[in-house]
DNA sequence: GTCTATAAAGTGATAGAC
DNA sequence: GTCTATCACTTTATAGAC
């Protein structure tokens, strides 16, 4: 959304356009804060730039965020939805892959699932739209695969139990993480060892709650 | 920490003072947005008062969102720390009282537990002190409790998993709730009753994960 | 494109009348 | 105790020089 483009910095493969800069600059605080405690002097050091430079390459604080925000929110939805296109997978594997690829995602970006959280609470209906518009056409193929997977007796859950103890098992960890870690007395490298660890326990627990012991 | 208190109400019983007033309206409020998001202003007009007031009561914004933190702290905690301390109960019996505490707050007081995890996320240090300080004996009982247990060799779960299973299963439906709503299109009707379900569902789910089918 | 200086608006807190 | 008016400071955004 820049307004102009005189000199676009034809420089070293490696270095990244001022633009650039400041939006990852944005991202890093707007994730990590939230969009009110964030002032747009922080982003300008962050970036090392000037403070008019922000307003003149986005028009605004609120554009800056939202452009961001957007951004974030298709990152995080990603993971799952890729997953739920492959044709080729059962139903344990597509579990599977579902959990995999949240834990390597939350390693990767410990702050988005809490960043996806505050602004949905805060604006229910500007990420709503979004939301739908993204699910929609995978929802209707996960509730047919479940009830394809009910029919063949596997298991009886209510669809929503199972997508909460789903996503819940894999995402919640990493939510709880500054708790769970002091409360259980567990290092950063314990914690990324355990996550890798859930990889293949969240599927294998999935499993044995669909066809529970008693 | 009122300044004073000349003519502290000796009106109707029902009627509450204004002091509590403000400090009600300031917990919509700080739960809802958080600190940087809330004007005192709108606190004010939340509470049908005029700004000065709240300065008057409270010295600072700073002074009137510490005092609703603590509270909302140790409501959010008082949940689990009650339930360790029966002597009478088997670790079953217990993890049915934790899952049905958890859900009833839950449904009490819907925006603490994003409040909370926002508040350790930004002040890891300020809330560590009391955090640890509210939890440490519980812990040593838990330990030697799930210990015990698996002695008796009900299960081989690592600590960490257990507990990062049973919060999450009990708390993520509400942390994910407008998310998970929208996703399943529940209505909040059902999602109370879902939520009622799992009082049962979720100890009966931790008994099949220490047991597994496989 | 990038900076300095400054305008414009927002926000926490207080003084002082009632 | 409660209000109105206002101060003091912060923060976003822009104007204009280079």
């Amino acid at each position: 959304m820049a307004r102009a483009k005189a000199k676009p910095k034809p420089s070293a493969d490696k270095e990244e356009t001022t633009e650039e800069r400041i939006k990852e600059a944005a991202r890093k605080l707007f994730t990590q804060k939230g969009f009110a405690a964030t002032r747009t002097r922080d982003i300008a050091e962050e970036a090392g730039i000037n403070l008019a430079l922000l307003n003149y390459y986005f028009r605004s604080k609120q554009k800056l965020y939202d452009l961001v925000m957007m951004e974030n929110f298709r990152e995080f939805i990603k993971g799952i939805t890729v997953n739920f296109t492959d044709e080729n997978l059962t139903m344990d594997q597509r579990i599977e892959k579902i959990v995999a690829a949240y834990v390597d995602m939350l390693t990767r970006l410990p702050d988005l699932p809490m960043f996806i959280l505050n602004e949905i609470r805060g604006n229910p209906s500007k990420i709503a739209a979004r939301l739908n518009e993204e699910l929609t056409p995978m929802r209707q193929q996960f509730f047919n695969r479940l009830i394809a997977s009910n029919k063949e007796g596997k298991t009886d859950l209510a669809p929503f139990h199972f997508v909460a103890n789903l996503v819940g098992l894999s995402i919640f960890p990493f939510i709880g993480r500054p708790i769970l870690q002091r409360v259980m007395q567990v290092n950063d490298e314990q914690f990324d060892q355990l996550m890798q660890e859930r990889k293949k326990l969240v599927p294998m627990w999935i499993k044995s709650m669909m066809t529970p012991a008693k």
